[in-house]
This record gives structure tokens, C-alpha cells and sequence, in this order.
DNA sequence: TCTCCGATTCACT
DNA sequence: GTGAATCGGAGAA
């Protein structure tokens, strides 16, 4: 039997959730009431108005004031002008850090993923603990993973890029 | 009000 | 390996 993840699980630096995410249970109730479950395989951190590859790090706007919000809030936002990344706010309010989802399930790339999971931007400051049609659930066994350095944040800066700040599920 | 560019993907050389 | 597609946020290049 799955747990749905709750609140408190979220309410901790985002460095401690996002290695958490990897091998729990990503599920999207469509419309029509088919259910997709996909196992998370890939997470990286953007960690707070310190870290510069962070969309926050300059501060509060209207862009970024999702990831000042509670603990869970769904954070999507359109990049390039086509593609939407899902995210989930970690930590508590007025903290800005959130775990980006890059692959879950057969999807491997944050674009694909969203697409496949129909994800737009209706789902942004929604809460992922309140959202009726999305949620994650505990697959109650213990995931392996390893770490590497964030994808395509080379704006940032060496420092920044180089932070191994992405998780992936090992087989 | 206007311009620049991105937490990407896919087609093409 | 390179470059186009395409749009809204943020800063004024």
C-alpha cells in the first residue's frame, strides 16, 4: 500500500528532498480518469536567491514568488516557448528552493515528461499535497541513486554549474 | 514599450 | 557537431 507524501515531507532544504524524490511514485489523474504512475528518475536542486542558476536568485518577482510559497507548491513554467518544467517548492515560505523533476517513468527529459503528463501552466502555485488530479506516492522501497552536475545552466557560472545538484536512479 | 534570452528538444549537416 | 522553433519574464543590451 502507497503512502501519499505529505507536507512535512517537503518543509526541508531542498538539498536533503530532491535525492528523497528519486524512486517515489509520480501520479497524474487525466480528465478522463486514466491514471499515469511514473517512478521519479532524475531530480536536480535550484537552492535559494544564493544560488545564481536559481530563477530566484535576483529576488522576488512574479516569475519566481512560487518558490517563496509553502512547502509542495507546484512551480511550472514555460521554457523557450515550448516546453514546460515541472517543479516542486521545497523548504518553508519565503525560502526560495525547489526540486525540478527532469525525467520520471520511460520519459527522460523535463520536456517530454510534461508533455506526456499534459502539465501547463494551470498547475503553477497549485499544491501538489491539495492537487486532486497530482500527486506523489512512497513506492516504500529504498532507491539508489547517484549524483552529477545540473543541465544547462552554464549562464550561472562554473561555480554553480559544477554543484552536483542532480540526482539519478540507479537500476 | 521593445528587446534579449532561457532549468529543451529535434532535425539536419 | 550545429541551429531553429517560439513565448513570456525581466531589464533597458
Amino acid at each position: 500500500m502507497a503512502n501519499i507524501l505529505k507536507a512535512e515531507f517537503f518543509n526541508r532544504d531542498v538539498l536533503e528532498l530532491a535525492p528523497d524524490l528519486i524512486g517515489k511514485i509520480l501520479v497524474r489523474k487525466f480528465d478522463d480518469g486514466r491514471k499515469l504512475r511514473l517512478k521519479i528518475t532524475e531530480t536536480e536542486a535550484y537552492r535559494g536567491e544564493e544560488d545564481k542558476a536559481c530563477h530566484a536568485f535576483k529576488g522576488k518577482t512574479q516569475r519566481t514568488e512560487v518558490m517563496y510559497m509553502e512547502a509542495g507548491t507546484i512551480y511550472v513554467y514555460l521554457i523557450y516557448g515550448m516546453y514546460y518544467m515541472l517543479n516542486f517548492v521545497a523548504s518553508k515560505e519565503d525560502i526560495p528552493q525547489a526540486v525540478l523533476i527532469r525525467a520520471a517513468g520511460d520519459y527522460n527529459g523535463p520536456g517530454k515528461l510534461t508533455k506526456a503528463l499534459k502539465i501547463d501552466k494551470n498547475f503553477n502555485k497549485q499544491n501538489i499535497i491539495t492537487c486532486p488530479n497530482l500527486w506523489i506516492e512512497d513506492d516504500l522501497k529504498e532507491a539508489k541513486y547517484k549524483t552529477s552536475t545540473r543541465i544547462g545552466i552554464d549562464y550561472a557560472g562554473e561555480f554553480w554549474a559544477n554543484k552536483q545538484w542532480r540526482w539519478i536512479l540507479e537500476e
